[in-house]
DNA sequence: TTCTTAAACAAGAATTAATCTTAAATAGAG
DNA sequence: CTCTATTTAAGATTAATTCTTGTTTAAGAA
């Protein structure tokens, strides 16, 4: 397969990724790794899919799912928008944000009210009109923290 | 019913919003709306009908989806950790943020280097230990905002 | 108090994202 | 060249959430 100076220097980037995770290079995984790599929206795994479908016409969608969460996995991507947890209701409408303990799941309210008035970055008004922010904390807990001995 | 004064006063309350929404302010609504507001923690639809058993043997767990969704549309509440919508991955591991159209469902990578690096508030550190920190910014984008005429 | 109708209920079906199953075929990598 | 991880096909499964239909209840207005 001929590749471009730039496509060979992913091919050896994901290369060393797995060979270092002891799994396989193979073409599907590459195939979706470039898709990722030069996507510059946020695709799903049926997004991906589609896109590859010219390329990789037999491509299983089931391979896609896999694929993406392996890379999930090794750290070359983040979910994000995650299903598959249910849906949270929150009453509290004050102004808060959230912390996310990664361990034990437990989520707590953190007010913020200095981050809450400042102002947003530059620029963003090329953008469009910010109606609310919300800050994701994630980490670990007290209680996980202690638990895992650091 | 004998009711509190709190809990007179969070009838009242309810009562108003029932009223100006044209909609009937059932005892199963009247429940699910205390158990949200006195939850201190983020329950799921599941979770209310769990806690609701012990006062509403009956309630069908598809009246807490129904009212909380209702609740949700009313402004009562908010839906945290959305289901229904696919995962998303994203392979940029720059540290970035997020904004997320309202209409399009767009989402723009937004980059704050100042805010990345900015101390987190006093007091985080009795939650525990923060690792990643992920800004949701939610609004119209520019062409919404200009379709939407404002 | 009576009446109208929205809403709850029961029981089950439908949806949909995501994952898993099994068996056969393929293709990395040593 | 060989071994074994991985992909594929085709279909089943899981689980959260929503919907359907027919019946019953009860909120709120008259």
């Amino acid at each position: 397969m001929k590749m471009s100076k730039a496509t060979d220097g992913q091919f050896d980037h994901l290369k060393r990724i797995c060979n270092e995770a002891g799994i396989k290079l193979t073409h599907q995984r590459f195939e979706i790794f470039k898709e990722m790599v030069s996507a510059t929206d946020h695709p799903s795994a049926e997004t991906i899919h589609r896109r590859l479908q010219q390329r990789l016409p037999t491509i299983a969608l089931d391979t896609v799912y896999r694929t993406l969460t392996t890379f999930d996995d090794l750290g070359i991507l983040r979910k994000l928008r995650l299903t598959g947890e249910r849906t949270l209701f929150d009453a509290n409408l004050d102004q808060h944000h959230h912390f996310f303990c990664t361990r034990c799941k437990k989520i707590e309210d953190v007010y913020w009210p200095e981050f809450d008035n400042s102002s947003l970055p530059e620029g963003i008004g090329s953008i469009g009109k910010i109606r609310t922010r919300h800050l994701e904390l994630h980490g670990l807990c007290k209680k996980c923290l202690a638990e895992s001995g650091e």
